[in-house]
This record gives C-alpha cells, structure tokens and sequence, in this order.
DNA sequence: TAATGCATTGCGGGAAAACGCAAGGGAAAG
DNA sequence: CTTTCCCTTGCGTTTTCCCGCAATGCATTA
C-alpha cells in the first residue's frame, strides 16, 4: 500500500475524517493540509527530501480567508503537482456533481479517482486508494449513475454558467452580448443571448429571468 | 455533559468526523444519521422509549437522492424538531456564511449555536458543545458582532423582503400587485411596487432586477 | 389653520426584454 | 454532391419594465 499520503482539505471535521478512513489502509504516513499553497509546499518539500508523497487527495473548492494565497482551487492545486512531480496520484473528493467538470478534471488534469462528498464516501474513499495504488482508476458509484442518466440529470456547460453569473452581476443582455463579443465567444449576438436565456429558462421552469436565476442559485449552480 | 446526541450530516466522511471530535467530551451515545427525516425519527422514537435526545447537530443542506424525503433540508427538520421536542438543543454546523441567514435561524427558529464548516470548525464544535451545555449559545467569534450589532446591517422589512420572494417565484410585477392588492396591503399599484424595487435597487447598489435578487440571496435575505 | 414633508398612485414616453419569423451557414447524413 | 438539421443571427412586433412628473392624501410641524 501507499506510504506517504497527502490531503488537502480546508474542513476541519471532513480533513480528519478523511484521515481517520484511511488509517486502516497501513499507510505510514497521512498529512492533513487546510491551504493549497500548503500542499504544494509539503509536496515540494518532500520532493525535496527524497521522500516524495505518493498520492494527493484534495478537494475543489477552498474558502478564501485573510491568508493570501496564490492557489485558490483543486484544479490550480492540481496543475502545479503535476508540474513538479507528474507521477504522483491524484484523487478528488468534492461535493462536485456535474459530469461535465469531472469528465474535463479526467480528460484535462489527469486525476486518478473522483469520490463524491456523499452519503456513501466514507466507504469509496477506502476503495478508490486501493484501486488507485492497483494501477487503475476510480469513480464513485454516484458518478457513474449520473454517467448513465445523464438525460434527465440537468447539466449546464460553462457558457450556461458565465451567462448566468453575468446576469448576477447586473450586465444587461447587451452588455453580454457584448462580453461574449470581445472574447470571441460563439453565440455572442443579442438574439443568440436570449434564445439560450429561454432555454435555460424552459429547463428550470423559470417565467422570468429572475426566477431562472433564483432557481440556478438555489440548485447551487451559481 | 450530554447524554444522546443526534447528528445529522449527509456527508459520511464529514459525519463521522464530528461523531469521532465529541467522543473525548464523555458524550455516552452519539448517533449519526444522512437524511433529515431520520433524524425526525429517530427523535421521535427515542421521545417515546422516554430516552430522548438532549442535543440535534445538524447541517442545513442534504443532497438529494433517490429516496423520497418529506423533509429536505435542515431548517425544515429544525421546525419539526421544536414541534415535538421544543426542549431540544440545535447546533447548526454547515458551511453557511451569510450573516443574514444564521441571523434567521436565531430569530426565527431559536438556535442555540452555529459552527462553520471551515479550518476551525474542529475546535469549535466542542467548544459549541459545552456552552450549550451550560444552557448558553454559541456563535463562532465572526458571527458574533454581526449578530449583536444591527447598526450596519440593513433591515429589511417584511413588505420588502415579500416582495424579493414573490420575485423569485417568477411574478411579474403586475402579478406582484395584483397579489398585494387581494391581502389589501398598502402600497400595491404597480407603480409602487416599482417603487420599492427602485429603492431596494439603489439600497443594494444592483443596476437589475436579476442583480438585486443575486444580491439578497447572497446577503442570506430570503 | 396653514405649511411642509413624505408616501401613494396614475399617466406617458422611452428603454429593455420576449419572441416569432426567416435568412444564412456549417456539420452530419444520405 | 445534395439534403437535412440545427445553430446563429437580424428584423420587427408585442410585452414588460423603468422612471420622471404631477396630483392626491395623510401626518407632522410651525
């Protein structure tokens, strides 16, 4: 089994969980971390060492506080292991539940496992180490049901989400039409805007653009 | 100190963490549920067996899934709580961080403490614990001073925060009026209800309806 | 009582959004 | 190559929203 283990969790109570699940697996060494910045530097350090981590499990999102910090995400977090050490192991655990991100963190990123933060975790994370140390990869069961009905599971591309925030953020259709204009976005015309306004807004059911929006903060979309 | 604890946690790794945090407390039976209509069982069965739970920790957020639920989210199991057990202590322990919402839990529902999902909530869930004990509450320090001093908070009345509602509920502000207007409330023309849009737009700075919705939201208004 | 201030409401013009229609245009299928 | 389909886009109409202006009414104040 793995030796050295490290994760990169900014929930006290979830990061000690996380720790205690994996005590059964004979793993000499587990680190806890509550910054990125802090896992890429235990990481570089043991790199340095010459008794690199084997595997990093992390989260995706971070709340921010006073300290500054130049990584904000899993997915930078991710970026810079896989710069200085490629061969180590990536495993995400995240309430993250739509295909699409995780489809790119597997396609982009490279990332070995996906466990979700579910009912169900403290039985996958288990699972997925020793899938991962086996060479293989890992997705929990959650995510592969979600693979399969992926029709009636609503999911929202990137362009659905910027649009949206945007809207939040007080643009007008105009002024995003023009933000997508200016970033050569495809559909970036004012008609283009409001066509997938109204798509989304029959997705969720919205009568109004504030509905629709209401609705996608709820869902936690936003 | 405590005899029974409930937790209710939908996250298992997350749940067992804390379960593990409040053993050092000489807590005798702590038991971990991951839906909120078990929890309102369990409560009920162990009031009946004259056994009952002193304390509920639970999270304001469960994800959905396949089971069927009457009650889905931590506010609503609160509010049934209270109905069969009024004596029952509430530690909210969730990742909520508008001062508007954990105000409303206070006020409305009378919660005795509110634990952050972040890097201290490990320290702070013990912490929580004890003072509620000791028959006080417990605000982590953050929320503290935006709890007690209401100077910089903006108040909302309750005509104003109907009408973010009705809102989001995807009313038009014709519909808007027409609602104020069969409960006879003052101030329902529609030019009235524009109104107070205007000045709620210029209160929250939002140049939209969209906007100011995003902003109330997020400020934990409705 | 008279004056002042503020909320409520209707009206009207202008801005923004909703939406059908139809003309391209590109990709996939035949 | 042609046909089909769908996405994109512009145009024009209708609906909804925005907001200044002014009249009314009620309460407070001089």
């Amino acid at each position: 089994m793995f030796q050295k283990v490290l994760i990169a969790e900014d929930h006290g109570l979830t990061g000690s969980g996380l720790k205690e699940s994996l005590t059964g697996l004979s793993i000499s060494e587990i680190l806890v971390v509550h910054y990125c910045d802090d896992a890429l530097l235990k990481i570089k350090a043991a790199l340095q060492q010459g008794t690199p981590f084997e595997v990093l499990i992390t989260d995706l999102s971070f709340k921010v506080d006073y300290k500054n910090r130049s990584l904000s995400s899993g997915e930078e977090l991710i970026a810079e292991v896989k710069k200085v050490q490629p061969t180590m192991k990536i495993v995400v655990y995240s309430v993250e539940n739509r295909v699409g991100k995780i489809k790119t963190l597997y396609d982009d990123l490279g990332i070995d496992a996906f466990v979700g933060k579910d009912r169900r975790d403290i039985n996958e994370i288990g699972k997925a180490i020793k899938q991962v140390f086996e060479g293989k990869t890992y997705f929990s069961e959650s995510w592969q049901h979600a693979l399969r009905s992926s029709e009636n599971q609503l999911e929202l591309d990137d362009y659905d989400i910027l649009l949206l925030k945007l809207l939040t953020k007080g643009l007008k259709q105009e002024e995003i039409a023009q933000y997508f204009q200016e970033r050569n976005y495809p559909a970036s015309s004012l008609r283009s805007i409001q066509d997938r306004l109204g798509k989304l807004k029959a997705i969720f059911g919205a009568k109004t653009p504030v509905h629709l929006v209401a609705q996608a903060m709820e869902r936690g979309f936003i």
